[in-house]
RNA sequence: GGUCACGUGGCCGAGUGGCUAGGCAGUGGUCUGCAAAACCAUCUACAGCGGUUCGAAUCCGCUCGUGACCUCCA
């Protein structure tokens, strides 16, 4: 029996607006796309907190024992204009005098180096837009085909009021088209559309335009939402399972999706849609352009805050809150995280040594811990509930430190839960929730010294004399190495 | 302005008709030479006002407050 039998799993979707029974359309295959970052600056811990969610739904996935293909895109083409009307990556470009595809390659550089930071399993394919331009040309072609888009000025726009007619348009972000209409804005270009809600499947580049390729309707580039509706049917089919991103992108982004793949093939792409909340300060959406954006730089090496925090803490910290809430991040919320991970780790760390003693076992608690082990799948099996997942996972911890310090006997467990504990704790830490024990610089030599100076302060203390022992305490502590006199003897952790 | 969310104890955050998560902080205790850690106990909340119900933090209505989207955004 597939562990997807004995904890169903259940999502939220967006689409319908309801927790749904999850059924992939060719068992046990998964489709999953995930809307990546645009590589044209840093991403920030924002950004990150949507792809440490589809992080964790895919290792979760998998640990079903669902066969996973996860495309998770990058945006490599400046299709986005600033307020100025400039191409962003071009205007980077131009900053950092370089090349477009340089200015790409950096930020891909980098988005791929936090990610291996906060311990992002890579994607099954990260297929980018400028490679998929052909692709694009064609979708654009076939919803031109369809009647549904018209070019103008060497552009080619999505006609929503056509589509609409004959499919309906606005059922995944709720909006109606007549609503739409009166509340848009006056933007550029928009003496080109027929309506302003159409939108660009492909853009006329004006000679400025250094990011530009051939097409049948003049040199262009590619608009915004085309890539990932190319992408995501190129490497998953027309209609495939999951589709996720930030709560951000639901409207336009992948309502325009939608309409281009339901304008081109007929049929609806996504079975779940998934969307992941913002992360914000003081109740504010963290952005770039607000300017409250948080850098990875500045929470791992400090800056933000009073002092620094390791990509495991606030990978936890995330964590605690389920994807679908906002989170609000803030020094005292990430510090209280820390220290409830911190706890976890001691669980965990003395879980790997840990052997039963001979006695009886304490049945009621062996059932209890069995029952709890078990209740993390539930939970994580109920739309991806981590934070209720975690809540078991300190109660597990209980157990495992109150045997350690000898609060109950070394029996309480039969054998067979202690292995299952032993198995499946770190399991759940480390491969489905992707976090780390944090790991210590130990060496044979430091140990030798470390040794040394133990059983000296250990000679002390049995001496009585509580001073020298004091100090030696007090001294490794500044030095970076905490004391923990303990039933089983001295332990030392390194800071 | 339109649409949609949310408002939970000192703080962070789950839950969503009855069984009153969890973390951090606090308080009391066990252990310890002391400390730290750990464990045990404790503090027991759901913005306000109405309504539905045997019963509401949870459903409905109104009021107040906050936010998101409607423009690029994870």
């Amino acid at each position: 029996m597939e562990n997807f039998e004995r904890f169903p799993l259940t999502i939220y979707n967006s689409l319908s607006r309801k927790k749904e029974a999850f059924t992939p359309i060719n068992t046990p295959f998964v489709g999953l796309y995930v809307c990546g970052p645009t590589v044209y600056s840093e991403v920030h811990i924002g950004n990150m907190r949507s792809f440490i969610t589809f992080d964790v739904l895919f290792r979760y996935l998998s640990h079903l024992g669902y066969k996973v293909r996860y495309v998770r895109n990058l945006t490599d083409v400046g299709h986005m204009l600033d307020d100025d009307g400039e191409d962003r990556v071009l205007k980077r470009a131009r900053l950092e005098k370089l090349e477009p595809m340089e200015v790409v390659q950096k930020y891909s550089n980098y988005f791929h180096d936090v990610c291996k930071q906060f311990n992002l399993l890579p994607p099954s394919i990260e297929p980018t837009a400028t490679a998929h331009i052909i692709e694009q040309i064609q979708m654009a072609q076939k919803i031109l085909d369809q009647g549904m888009a018209y070019v103008s000025n060497g552009s080619v726009y999505f006609d929503v009021e056509a589509f609409d007619k004959k499919h309906g348009y606005g059922a995944l972000s709720g909006r109606k088209i007549d609503e739409l209409q009166s509340n848009s804005r006056k933007l550029d270009g928009q003496d080109e559309k027929r309506s302003p809600l159409d939108f660009a499947l492909w853009k006329n580049a004006g000679p400025e335009h250094i990011m530009r390729w051939p097409s049948p309707w003049g040199e262009g580039f590619p608009g915004w939402h085309l890539e990932c509706s190319v992408m995501s049917t190129k490497y998953l089919g027309e209609t495939f399972d999951i589709h996720g991103g930030g709560m951000d992108l639901k409207f336009p982004h992948h309502e325009c999706e939608v309409a281009q793949n339901v304008a081109s093939s007929g049929e609806a792409p996504v079975r779940y849609w998934m969307h992941a909340n913002m992360l914000t300060m003081n109740g504010t959406k963290m952005s770039k352009s607000l300017g409250n954006a948080i850098s990875i730089e500045e929470l791992i090496n400090g800056g933000k805050f009073s002092r620094a925090f390791s990509e495991m803490s606030i990978r936890f910290f995330l964590l605690q809150a389920h994807y679908s809430s906002t989170v609000d991040i803030s020094e005292s919320a990430i510090e209280a995280a820390e220290k409830g991970f911190e706890r976890l780790q001691q669980a965990w760390k003395a879980l790997i040594n840990m052997e039963r003693s001979s006695g009886e076992a304490n049945m009621e608690l062996d059932a209890a811990t069995k029952k709890l082990l078990d209740q993390v799948y539930v939970e994580l099996s109920n739309d991806l509930n981590t934070p209720k997942a975690i809540a078991v996972l300190f109660d597990l911890a209980n157990t495992v430190n109150s045997i350690k310090n000898q609060q109950i006997p070394g029996s309480s467990l039969t054998e067979e839960t202690l292995s299952r504990l032993k198995l499946e704790f770190p399991k759940i830490l480390e491969d489905i929730l992707g976090l780390k024990l944090s790991s210590e610089a130990k060496s044979d030599h430091l140990d030798g010294v470390l040794e040394l100076m133990l059983r000296m302060r250990n000679q002390a203390r049995a001496d009585r004399n509580f001073a020298l022992a004091d100090q030696i305490r007090d001294q490794l502590k500044d030095a970076g190495v905490e004391l923990k006199d303990g039933k089983n003897g001295t332990e030392y952790e390194l800071n």
